[in-house]
DNA sequence: TGGCGAAATTGACTTGCGTCAAGGAGGCGT
DNA sequence: ACGCCTCCTTGACGCAAGTCAATTTCGCCA
């Protein structure tokens, strides 16, 4: 009682330390349905990075493949060049997502991968991970349904959607991904700018902004700068042509 | 000496029962890199299915996933309907590549697929491969391999590329693939209509004739209905924007 | 051999989206 | 408070690819 709250070892005992066991996003992350003694495995080669500055890059195309990263906190973006040096964002990484996962196959990162804010990684050592899944049937099985399920993702980006499909199946996809992770799926920061949306929807800035605007004058969303509020989910999902769903 | 080679008994005897251990596709498939007593663990669990004659469906969308499927032979493709119900074409496999992995992650197939000529499969039981996978690490490193190398494949099929370089890349993956199983990388008779390869490219089936006719007037290729024969191969990376290439 | 239907090609027209260009609105450092 | 820069929005115009429609070719079966 005598020692003031303030001081840097009082600090150091209160706070918890940063474990899969502990982790909020253990049902979205690799550990998903592991026991504790299984988590307390994977929790010891999970190596908790620094957090990331925005715009500062977590791997670059071409460096050889040695760990895959989950997002802790933050929102990242996968991207390549193509051989104009145009950039192409292939996908947004919410909390609880794995990231790097095209690389197992050539043992080369495929793709850049930058923080869009601040964000946190847990960095997966890929050979110990996967050791450790040849012991723990369960983590092997959540791994192959992490990969299973960008492919499903993937797959939507290749549709041949008009551009209202397309925004309204990306703000969509957005909402169902913050509602798992218990945030509001009818009002959130965009943490990307217009451009890597239109992009990543392999469309002009200038329709995904005229698309957006449509919509509000539609009464479907309202935006303000970043922040989006979805009013009429039945008719977004119209627009999006109900092509979204992955039936699980 | 004394019998001779055309009798019935004397067929059966010299027909070699069809393992994985004396498939030819086995540096293709998934026992790249096994033992010879781990393809024997791993054959025990293949189902070696009847052949299927055209447009036979192997599994249709909804249905409970149960099995992977290997590509033995012939030329199959996966698809999905939209809400319109218009076919969507997903992917052609070849003989030795992995079909249905996308119904790992919901549980439930995600796509029909059909044979486009008669050809055959092994079928995977899923539980008994991650099963076996767990015991032979080798086993479940190539699985993770074949999940991350699709990811890259349905990249490309994201990007947005212009029709020409659409077909061009069509062309060369097809050459690649070829080539990888022992067959002219130059001629190659394409297993699937026009209106398919269309419908995979996300173009209308009249661009991709125009396309090909350009094409053939630049002296790029030569076809005749479904054969083609690739004559410039430079060219056609040219028009592909060299964008086909997984860097391994 | 002839006739039917599916597949492929070609031409004429339409359109959704990209490109170009200009203007407005915040954010930030000095 | 100012200026600068990046982000976003809006309008005008052009083009690549889609749609519609007609014709040819091939495979197949009677």
């Amino acid at each position: 009682m005598a020692s003031p709250p303030t001081s840097l070892s009082s600090v150091a005992h209160r706070t918890i330390r940063r474990t899969c066991v502990n982790c909020a996003l253990s049902e979205l992350c690799v550990p998903v349905g592991l026991d504790q003694t299984d988590m307390e495995r994977l929790d010891q080669l999970v190596d908790r990075q620094q957090p990331l500055p925005a715009n500062a890059h977590l791997c670059r195309i071409g460096e050889r493949f040695s760990a895959l990263y989950a997002v802790r906190s933050g929102c990242f973006k996968s991207y390549r060049m193509d051989r104009e040096g145009r950039e192409r964002v292939l996908a947004f990484h919410l909390p609880g997502e794995l990231m790097g996962l095209d690389a197992i196959y050539p043992g080369v990162y495929q793709s850049n991968i930058v923080a869009l804010d601040v964000g946190g990684v847990c960095a997966l050592p890929y050979n110990d991970l996967s050791r450790l899944a040849t012991q723990i049937p369960r983590l092997q099985e959540q791994i192959f349904r992490l990969l299973s399920k960008d492919l499903s993702a993937y797959a939507w980006l290749g549709g041949d959607h008009s551009a209202e499909e397309r925004v309204a199946g990306f703000l969509l996809d957005l909402s169902n991904r913050y509602r798992e992770r218990g945030y509001s799926d009818r009002a959130f920061n965009l943490a990307m700018p217009r451009r890597d949306i239109a992009n990543y929807l392999r469309l002009a800035t200038e329709t995904v902004s005229r698309v957006i605007t449509r919509f509000e004058r539609q009464g479907l969303i309202r935006t303000e700068r970043r922040e989006v509020q979805l009013l009429d989910l039945d008719g977004l999902n119209e627009r999006a042509n109900h092509c979204l769903q992955v039936t699980v």
